[in-house]
DNA sequence: TTGCTCCTCACGTCACGTGAGGTGGC
DNA sequence: TTGCTCCTCACGTCACGTGAGGTGGC
């Protein structure tokens, strides 16, 4: 035993791990103290510490311990691939959970403005954004957020005010059995049209979500839309569209 | 039972979630499927359907499962605060995730310009990186960070180019037993000022970072460094810093 | 002698995953 | 009859955490 040895406490403060975790590393096979004391001590000298950074080097690139093994062996192991991977993936990540935080943002200003009894809107948010993750890509996702966040609070208001006029009016269209490429739908297309102007919807988006409201109508509970009223609403502004004279 | 009822299966599919997760919830006393089939088969109604929507909503806000059966009760969970401690905690994660990337890259450039024989270096750079997480606050790093992208290839590659010269010599006046708060290592510690102008050094986080190689002095392997040049190099900085004339 | 560090089992954690063996529904 | 969905155990996973009971070192 060297002076300039450790012993697993010594390690484990220096660098950053538990003794638990040392002792887990050895029974994986990944790190054994290369010298002990009469008493069972472990030592562990220079290349031992450096054999832990190359283990929690490769944790830190997204491998699990069972995949380390191999790799400590390796004279000249993948590192450009291993990092390029894991920067692609913490980067999606990043984009992902951005995505979640801007969400929990818009719904904790929605839950501070409507106080604690009216929280069933809430969860429905939550959960629709969930719903989101799983039918649009995550490329999707991010350009729908940051075109929202491109609006600005009072844009965002004035649809919010625009839409409490549009949607009854939309509805009772819809209940008077009119048609929905017809001259008043189309009006009211016209205007919708208007006001989104600027939101990503491009035809496989626009089929996406209502395939999603149509699996989870529950997910329209609270928003004034009904899953007949979104599609008389896609009919008509798909009409006006078509026809933009 | 109802027809609009979910099968566990059906209930799975369109929330997104397993079956077993389902089934794990209902053990765990947190959803319990309101019918069930002459054969045993679960019927979730709507109102199950919500209860796993603030189930999951509640995972989002990183709770556990077992703190959420109280919440599941209450009338006016305590949204706004859960909301605000998860933006908080998801913030400091994503600032956490955006250091660690940004290191990622720098390691992948220099795994790509020296090849897979020369990784010992790589290697310390990450294990530089885990031992800043614990000696520097989340809010140093990202300030290191963004002083270290606002440099620029070019200034990059002119530090270390004047490194190769300034270390040597520094080391070489050292091992004459020169002082450090002499003329000349004060000629070599103006020239580090001048090339360190703008990143962040306070005297916490100087002392800190000496602290640290102290404690793992093989992180300053491949660096050009050793903890005495380190120190003797601290010393004609602060020399030159305190006498500016 | 006392407190600290170390040792080796060995069960626990967390949120499910994964069969195993069997039964209902179309 | 066949395939699909469902049922209930019950052990497995992953990277350790957490005592339990005991021994060395200063």
């Amino acid at each position: 035993m060297k002076d300039e040895d450790y012993t697993v406490g010594e390690l484990a403060r220096r660098s950053g791990v538990t003794v638990r975790a040392l002792h887990h590393y050895e029974k994986l096979g990944l790190l054994r103290a290369s010298g002990r004391s009469d008493a069972g001590y472990r030592h562990y000298a220079a290349a031992d510490v450096q054999t832990l950074h190359r283990i929690l080097a490769y944790q830190q690139m997204g491998l699990a311990l069972k995949d380390i093994g191999p790799l400590l062996g390796a004279d000249a192991p993948p590192l450009a691939e291993l990092l390029a991977r894991q920067i692609e993936q913490s980067e999606a990540e990043l984009r992902r959970q951005q995505n979640l935080v801007a969400m929990l943002k818009r719904v904790h200003e929605r839950a501070i403005a409507v106080g604690p009894e009216l929280s069933d809107h809430l969860f429905t948010l939550m959960a629709a954004r969930r719903s989101y993750e799983r039918w649009f890509s995550e490329e999707e996702i991010t350009r729908m957020r940051l075109a929202q966040e491109s609006l600005g609070a009072e844009r965002v208001a004035r649809i919010r005010a625009e839409y409490d006029h549009l949607l009854p009016a939309m509805h009772e269209l819809m209940e008077r059995g009119a048609d929905p490429a017809g001259p008043q739908a189309r009006a009211l297309a016209l205007r919708f049209i208007e006001l989104t102007r600027g939101m990503p919807d491009d035809d496989a988006m626009r089929r996406k979500g209502l395939a999603m409201f149509a699996a989870q109508p529950e997910l329209l509970k609270g928003t004034g839309f009904t899953l007949a009223l979104l599609k008389f609403m896609d009919r008509a502004v798909q009409a006006a569209k078509e026809n933009p004279a």
